[in-house]
DNA sequence: CCTTGATATGTAACCGGTTACACATTAAGA
DNA sequence: TCTTAATGTGTAACCGGTTACATATCAAGG
């Protein structure tokens, strides 16, 4: 790869005005430029990012620390992410942390030490040292970290009186709940809003980490000890998925007898059979939403604090009864 | 953050000396050993990996071409792919193509003007020049790119052969499939498989996209047109789930009257309803040999190319029926 | 005692950009 | 005509590491 000297010497000028062309910053005279731009196209020349980035003390580069880009809640997030940061220029560096403290400990200093702009993070512990003192920009996503770390979360509290509301309008009388894991705020809000509106027709309700298999597990409990329920909310939707699967194996008909809401608004809510309805997050939005205000923070465009809480709203595919009139 | 100058006058030697008991290379004193190591501590020192990668020219940081990760089938690539990069002290850029030409270039570029130290490729239109003229060292996953360079990929010709021998086995009488599309050459030998040993039992075929409104679109196509049939193979399982979903929605019974398989073995295969039965590669070990004759061929260890067939095997779930004795 | 090789350490060049600064030229204004 | 500011360009320092090279000390072998 061609260096700038190179196309300095082939151009007849000296590497500082090969860089002031390539910046658009100074004087350079309409002939100098043009020789310049001559050679880099001859030359096909492309500046080193590292060697600029050593000066600059900037990669244009974006870490983006998730628990698992396995869990199909997270693709979404992290195309919308790397779609808005390549527009810009930058990339983004995946991490996956699995919750881990330590291996979030080791992405933190890697990725400080490769000068990384700033961070998205969707991973937290209610109390995590790492994040404190840490002194880079960053936006949580779907999590909140810390007051003073910009967030942008959706409407879980309304969310889940949406979803209560609807199973009660569509007649269920008997409601249950499978919550999400207790360490994430924005997903007890959920909860806090499902269990306000449902009020006395809750009937039971049980927790489950968001994977599937503990989500068969907690749906087969429920069933056993809460049966008979007309109407479920699960904290996301692959919850929902398998509430709704182990219904099928118990010939529980959907939505005749028993109506499910899910959270999140996956893809994989199309997949199932019947069809998921759902509580939808604006994802990729959200995604869209927190890479731009790092982006803002990136070039001290606005560095006051906020909270962006996004509205959610109900997707009725066929596991609720059509509206009653 | 610190820088090693600091480190030196902290510790009172010279930046070489700093420099060797970071490496561990050269002569040091166990003394200077000792003063270097109080002073990186006291510091909290790391060694800026920008000013390494200009010097040394290398990254540790690889890239990861992949069309889409919100393809289901590729966030445990990419999972596979992270873990055994970050074990070796790798970071990984993501990027997502959507299979543009255009957009690959731009990545290639970005890519190769921060140095990444390799690449991961599971993108390919049959004749792509932006790779060849490339000296990087790529592995190609679940795609080939061109004679020459490594590839790494299951046997999909075998998994046909498999769905379509597993079909006839469980009483199965007339065969359908639902091919990928037509460009991606590890695809096409899965329907090569199948072909094959369906023989005449093959009552009828289309094509679509890994999209689900694509596969939805061909199924319901394919049952308007080509039913009765008693199995079909789908080549992967988001065409599996979309062919699921049709049959259920028409009430036909999976598996009693339609027996079903597709192949891939993501998570999502559980999920349905019934769970479905599929032809799996071992993604993530495919992941992980990828990464790892990545690793080797930076280190070059290795160059002679290579490409690696991984076995598949029959996940029977239960879009399948019991075997027969 | 002298030579030699192993050990130990520091200085400075280098990687490939960016930019402060010095210097030269030219045009405008007094 | 003289001053001043705008324009144009090159040299060299700088970013923070790595390493070639020079230099120094010391122990072993002849």
């Amino acid at each position: 790869m061609a260096t700038i000297k190179q196309v300095a010497k082939h151009a007849n000028v000296s590497v500082a005005t090969v860089s002031r062309v390539m910046n658009k910053s100074g004087y350079v005279s309409e002939e100098a430029k043009e020789a310049v731009e001559k050679a880099i196209a001859e030359l096909n020349y492309a500046p080193n990012r590292v060697a600029r980035s050593l000066y600059k003390k900037s990669s244009n580069l974006i870490g983006l620390i998730m628990p698992d880009i396995t869990n199909p809640f997270f693709p979404q997030l992290a195309r919308a992410i790397e779609d808005v940061a390549n527009q810009h220029g930058y990339q983004v560096v995946l991490c996956n942390t699995d919750e881990q403290l330590e291996k979030e400990q080791t992405y933190l200093v890697a990725l400080q030490t490769m000068h990384v702009d700033g961070l998205i993070i969707t991973t937290n512990h209610s109390h995590n040292p790492n994040y404190e003192t840490l002194d880079l920009p960053m936006v949580a996503l779907d999590r909140i970290v810390k007051a003073g770390i910009d967030a942008v979360i959706s409407d879980g509290y309304e969310g889940g009186k949406l979803a209560a509301d609807t199973l009660l309008q569509r007649g269920a009388t008997r409601l249950t709940h499978i919550a999400g894991p207790d360490h994430l705020k924005t997903v007890k809000r959920r909860t806090e809003g499902f269990v306000e509106v449902a009020g006395d027709k809750l009937v039971g309700m049980t927790e489950s980490t968001f994977t599937f298999k503990d989500a068969l597990k907690a749906s087969q409990e429920l069933f056993d000890h809460a049966w008979p329920f007309d109407g479920i909310f699960a904290a996301n939707d692959v919850i929902a998925a398998a509430v709704l699967q182990e219904a099928v194996r118990r010939n529980i008909r959907v939505p005749e007898e028993l109506q499910v809401i899910g959270y999140d608004g996956i893809e994989l809510g199309e997949m199932t059979s019947p069809p998921l309805t759902t509580i939808v997050q604006p994802i990729y939005e959200m995604g869209r939403m927190a890479t731009e205000r790092l982006l803002d923070l990136i070039e001290k465009k606005d560095t006051q604090p906020k909270e962006m809480l996004l509205p959610v709203t109900l997707l009725e595919r066929q596991t609720t009864k059509r509206k009653e009139k």
